[in-house]
DNA sequence: TGTACATATGAACATTTATTCAGATGAATT
DNA sequence: AATTCATCTGAATAAATGTTCATATGTACA
């Protein structure tokens, strides 16, 4: 991995996904369950609308992944590196305070 | 770790250090040996000045640490964790392209 | 004391970002 | 077909961010 290779935008944006609290919940609350856009909204107390833009955002980068239900929609994590980086992240938070 | 805890807000900043090449490109030096500014600036080929700015928003959060000998400054990383954060987003990266 | 060098800082600018609002799409139900 | 509901979208706004330029600080050494 050179300094010059663009992998380190491609690393850059992975993590930019990670650096919004509200898309933190949306990932933590989906680590645990399933849930449609509305059921995201109610437990985080914030209107659909930017929970919405929120998904756009993190489906766009396969960071979550979803299926049509009816006119529901529910998403779920797309794979297991974003537990781990969520989980990592705790770690430090957790071990630096 | 609850949805109002504040835990979400420093996660997200200390992902938003991991969300900028400059910072990554940094850190990947560090994580090789210890540097001084001037010579994280040349292997980046970016002045001294946007480097300087980048390395004190990653003392501030305890990313890196630095000693001071003479005029200079040595940096290094700050403890294990940002390894392993920078080593997970790498293999995310190359395994989901 | 004066000069050279390494690093840090402050202000300014351009760019990116998250949220809100209003409205659009599309599925289910009557 | 009309209504309702869940979700998505686009435009607008406010706030945050990264870099550059110019300058300041502080150390070393003649």
């Amino acid at each position: 991995m050179n300094i010059y290779s663009d992998e380190f935008n491609s690393l850059a944006e992975l993590y930019k996904n990670f650096s919004d609290p509200t898309r933190l919940k949306i990932m933590y609350e989906l680590s645990k369950e399933e849930l449609c856009v509305q059921e995201i909204a109610e437990r985080l107390r914030m209107n659909q609308s930017a929970i919405s833009h929120q998904l756009r955002v993190l489906r766009n980068v396969r960071l979550v992944k979803f299926v049509k239900e009816g006119k529901m929609a529910r998403y779920s994590l797309d794979d297991d590196h974003v537990r781990y980086i969520l989980q990592i992240g705790v770690d430090h938070v957790k071990h630096t305070r």
